[in-house]
DNA sequence: TCGGCGTCTCCCGTTCAACGGGAATGCGGC
DNA sequence: GCCGCATTCCCGTTGAACGGGAGACGCCGA
């Protein structure tokens, strides 16, 4: 789990520390910090110090350490994954009132899926995708759109990698992700059955910004839903988005 | 506009030019972010560089900059404001559905109050709080409830500082401020009529995490417009809210 | 065609702040 | 008391960051 430590610019470490940060792991120790990101225990401290000093972290009462606030917010203004978002999440809800289930935003980040938002209703299942999670290309709807409409070097690389099974009706053969993939060009869906897991199907479409796809809207759904009425609530969104992302605001 | 160095780590000089990017500023080229970071040429290429290397920062075709999908990850997996978020949205919308104006969710943030979550009504007029915007403490319904809670020094410290009023009836003086703070105690909801601009009004109510005030849910309302559905409405959403603190997940 | 402007790259000698090993302190918990 | 862990402090070493400056490149207007 720990990281090599490959490079080692002043940026990497900090990197490296803030990547120590998960869903699990949101509050450690200076100490716990530097073990994990590799760094010696006096040179970790003195980071850790530093980052706190600047805001982009925050220190308990008990001298733990967690996410700062500040480093959320110069993440986030002037983030174009924050003007995605804003334009979706309106249309987000409409979908979520019609298909009472999971709806999700997803962008391609370094060769796997970046999710950026997801509604869940009440009454939907658990559900693997997080906010600022990910998951492979390969192995989900909105992945698969992804890849689809991704530059041909990229789809390449990452169908010449060898293609971890999530579940056991993921589809890892090359060939046959490769067809897969023509078709989702051509019908402006993907649905990916059992990919993730055996009890869901996920329906995945593109949303375009100036004609370049920027992004997957997707849905998951039980296993044996129809995906009909689904299909018509992705299209009629990101119609709407994609008149919100033309329009300055 | 340009920061003076008052310090110079490495690390400041990174949130430097992070908070170069602003939402009209989102996209620049590294002489641009050089200039605004007050970092000489040279030096500014390089730290851009190694941003862009790390992943923090993007670059497009004609090599200007913008921030980072990855930046924005790191920012938000393990965050609590992340939690805070998803724990309230489900609420908003419900509010949203009510009030059919703009809901709010700001936190404490170095003497400000930083909008982490806006919801907004087509039907409603336009509204000065964007996600990852602050407001002052004291001209602002959320940020009179943030400020209300407050450790006692940092509310002195707010107060002995010159306060600006963003509209005429903005109210400025410390006593006056002192006295509404007491109120909003009392009455644990904060209503700011034109603090902001004349035509508005501000309701405000605090949410509470083991008992602590951590943030607070706020809708912008019509200046003539009735006050007492939007308390009611905002008062039912802090129930779900802390409920959701509460329980595990 | 030319000149000017802004951007970016490259080079290189200087220097000083980051570096981290190690020892010491402090703090529970068994 | 003793151990394990987190944190702090000290300090001599060193190499990487630093930034001034020159020059290349591209764009635009004259």
């Amino acid at each position: 789990m720990a990281n090599s430590p490959s490079s080692d610019s002043m940026i990497d470490r900090i990197v490296r520390v803030l990547e120590t940060f998960t869903a699990d792991r949101s509050v450690q120790s200076a100490s716990q910090i530097g073990r994990r990101a590799a760094l010696p225990s006096s040179t970790a401290h003195r980071i850790v110090d530093e980052l706190v000093d600047a805001g982009l972290l925050g220190r308990d009462e008990d001298r733990r350490v967690h996410l700062g606030m500040r480093l959320w917010e110069l993440a986030l203004r002037g983030s174009t994954a924050l003007r995605l978002r804003q334009a979706a999440l309106p249309y987000m809800e409409r979908v979520q009132t019609h298909i009472r289930q999971h709806t999700q935003l997803a962008v391609l980040e370094q060769d796997e899926a970046l999710f950026l938002e997801r509604l869940s209703h009440p009454d939907a299942g658990a559900n693997i995708t997080r906010i600022a999670g990910r998951l492979p290309l390969h192995a989900s709807s909105s992945g698969l759109v992804l890849l689809a409409h991704a530059p041909a070097d990229l789809r390449e690389r990452v169908l010449a990698q060898p293609l971890r099974a999530l579940a056991p009706e993921t589809v890892t053969d090359p060939g046959r992700l490769r067809r897969l993939l023509a078709g989702v060009r051509r019908d402006g869906v993907a649905i990916a059955q059992g990919s993730i897991e055996s009890v869901s199907t996920g329906v995945a479409v593109p949303i375009r910004d100036a004609g370049e796809v920027v992004a997957a809207l997707s849905v998951v759904l039980p296993r044996q839903a129809p995906h009909t009425a689904a299909i018509i609530a992705l299209r009629e969104a990101v119609t709407g988005i994609e008149a919100t992302l033309r329009s300055p605001r």
